[in-house]
DNA sequence: TTGTGTTTTATTGCCTCC
DNA sequence: GGAGGCAATAAAACACAA
């Protein structure tokens, strides 16, 4: 409760008084003004505002002192005691007053001791009220910084926030895309077994086998391939990005991905094959280095609903295929 | 008019520097 | 050890809605 001890300062604190900041021209002829400012030449008319004895008077702040200019020796007992029985509320500074201080904050926040007597001289204030002002306004322009640096800050990383669910919606379409070539083929191994062990008989007689390669056309092979570059160019970024991606910031889980209803026609149907079978089938079918993916995982949350467009149509690609 | 939130002025205590 | 800066805080002054 400093501020209830300098105003109405009982007890061990009455030697703290405020003077009275007046509402009047420093034309008139103010004893306070003499008091205050020796010499002033202000121009403002501002109030005079208040300042304290209690450093004066052996207050444990006694280097503070030194901005009071009222030295209690010097002046009557009648003076004293009409300022310790006036003692006033504080006043804001005049309009003209701040816009001075503000003015020579800008050239200057740093206030030297001179300087801080010319100003205080100049706007008709206490030195010390000076030195307050200049600190407050420190202060103040400080929290304003420290808010435009978080805005600048959060605008960075909402834009890097942005900038990554892009990677992240490009990557799972990639992801996509070699899944569903990586389908295709095996397909084309599988027709190829089945007419291999149904056409033994016409074997001699059939036209020269054609490989895998031939089954593919051109272009699906470069599309394999420009894929697995792609992916791996990616892996970089994915290697950092994946360990803080939205998986684990929502603490989501992990949905396997899934072809749309319309690609399972393509899948082998195994329902009907024992375990020793499907084993072969897995050996048989493993993929080549180059689309040997691991499982595709797809983390949903926070993606939005394109995220698992692939860019073409699945159903109408492996149509076209299986109709080969 | 009054209650409430914000701004401004000022104090206090701690810290660093010389 | 004194001088000054700074963060935290108090409290008056002010703005404004109900």
């Amino acid at each position: 409760m400093a501020g209830q001890r300098w105003l109405y300062g009982g007890g061990s604190n009455m030697n703290s008084v405020f003077l009275q900041n007046q509402r009047v021209p420093c034309s008139s002829s103010l004893p306070l003004d003499s008091l205050l400012i020796p010499g002033s030449t202000s121009s403002f008319s501002g109030p005079r505002s208040m300042f304290s004895f209690k450093d004066v008077n052996g207050g444990n702040r006694s280097r503070r002192s030194c901005f009071c200019p009222f030295d209690p020796d010097d002046n009557g007992d009648e003076d004293l005691d009409e300022f310790l029985h006036h003692p006033e509320k504080k006043r804001r500074l005049t309009v003209d007053q701040v816009q001075f201080l503000e003015k020579s904050f800008e050239v200057e926040n740093k206030l030297e001791p001179e300087r801080k007597i010319q100003l205080a001289k100049e706007i008709g204030l206490q030195p010390r009220q000076v030195a307050v002002w200049f600190q407050n306004r420190k202060a103040r322009w400080k929290t304003k910084h420290l808010e435009k640096e978080y805005e600048a800050l959060q605008a960075n990383f909402n834009s890097l926030k942005a900038d990554y669910y892009c990677l992240l919606k490009d990557k799972e379409k990639l992801k996509a895309e070699v899944l569903h070539l990586t389908d295709r083929l095996l397909l084309k191994e599988k027709v190829q077994e089945n007419l291999e062990s149904s056409d033994t008989t016409k074997l001699s007689e059939a036209p020269p086998k054609e490989s895998i390669a031939d089954l593919i056309s051109e272009d699906d092979v470069s599309k394999v391939s420009l894929v697995a570059c792609k992916q791996e160019d990616y892996s970089a970024k994915s290697d950092v990005l994946d360990s803080d991606s939205p998986h684990y910031i929502d603490g989501g889980h992990y949905p396997v991905f899934e072809l749309g209803d319309s690609s399972h026609i393509f899948a082998p149907d195994q329902s009907d094959q024992s375990q020793e079978e499907e084993d072969n089938w897995n050996k048989r079918l493993l993929p080549p280095p180059a689309y040997a993916f691991p499982m595709i995982e797809v983390a949903y949350s926070d993606l939005s609903a394109n995220s698992c467009y692939f860019g073409f149509e699945v159903e109408h690609q492996a149509s076209s295929f299986w109709s080969y």
